[in-house]
DNA sequence: TCTTTTTTTGAAATATATTATCATTATCGC
DNA sequence: GCGATAATGATAATATATTTCAAAAAAAGA
């Protein structure tokens, strides 16, 4: 595969150091590093948007139409990457799991039940009292996730 | 349909004005009332659970097998409960939604990732900081869920 | 570098969840 | 009861996700 340019459109010291990270966990885990994960950990890194299995398989194939990626090697790749903790998942409404990048800092998300559009929030105050709730039940909490349906601006002018 | 004795468990106060409520739903929107309809209601009145449509399905089968209920239609009426909002969806984790009677009070959930065990809670602080959080961003709030994901006391023990 | 071992890949088959189609049957106002 | 309309169950179709497997690629070792 040493023909195909991965032809990178940005590559900024952050997206470096998280190469470097997954390359590290791949060799703790005797995985090996390809072109295909690494082309997926790039997508990711330069998409804000909140990808599906399929979307990113699109995108790839556009992108990389010489790597002829297939679709299980898209899902086999973002569970690894939600297993190791480098991508989150989101699975709301109907159909389908959207996948984020990790590695930007945690948030939930409020989502137009109309045109579907994602604003991410965080609130320090509600993110602390999950904590205390878990602790009071018992419970060791492990993650979290909060999604506020409704409709955004734009919609409701419509 | 009119040998089918639906020998119902328990018929509260509540339930008789919730189906209640549901045929004056039905008949407002020209929607017919059927043995099918009332016995989905009323087993998810008398369920604790958080029913999945292949669980329910077969809970109606055993409970009702003369009836021989499809599968389509438990998807077809618990889609028009929950536009309705009489029932409400939770979708985590893998794979399928899990539905529960939304009459019971608005509560959010704990879920532990080892055995699946749902925990129910809710917290006043949060429900008032996710309005706020909704109006300083332009959105008109319809709704919200919250999934707080962790190992319960039990399992922490093995 | 060449060889060997091990992992990964894409394609296709399979599994699972959900929805659509359609002929038949039930509901409900008259 | 009659007729108009809506709902049903069986089945097919679709969408999503996972498994299988032979071929290819990557890493390790010589
Ligand atoms: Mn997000
Ligand atoms: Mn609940
Ligand atoms: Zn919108
Ligand atoms: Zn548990």
């Amino acid at each position: 595969m040493s023909e195909i340019s991965t032809n990178f459109t940005e590559r900024t010291i952050e997206y470096e150091q998280l190469l470097l990270d997954f390359k590290v966990l791949l060799k703790n885990n005797n995985l090996k590093f390809t072109i295909q994960r690494e082309v997926i950990l790039e997508c990711l890194y330069n998409s804000d948007e909140h990808l599906t299995p399929e979307s990113l398989h699109n995108i790839l194939q556009n992108k990389y139409p010489d790597l002829k990626i297939g679709i299980a090697t898209v899902y086999r790749t973002l569970s690894l990457l939600e297993d190791s903790k480098i991508v989150t998942s989101l699975s709301f409404g109907a159909q389908g799991k959207k996948y984020e990048l990790g590695a930007k800092d945690h948030h939930d998300h409020l989502i137009c039940t109309e045109c579907g559009d994602i604003t991410e929030f965080v609130d320090d105050q509600i993110e602390k009292k999950q904590h205390q709730i878990a602790d009071k039940l018992g419970f060791k909490m492990l993650d979290h996730s909060m999604q506020i349906y409704g409709i955004c601006q734009s919609c409701q002018q419509k």
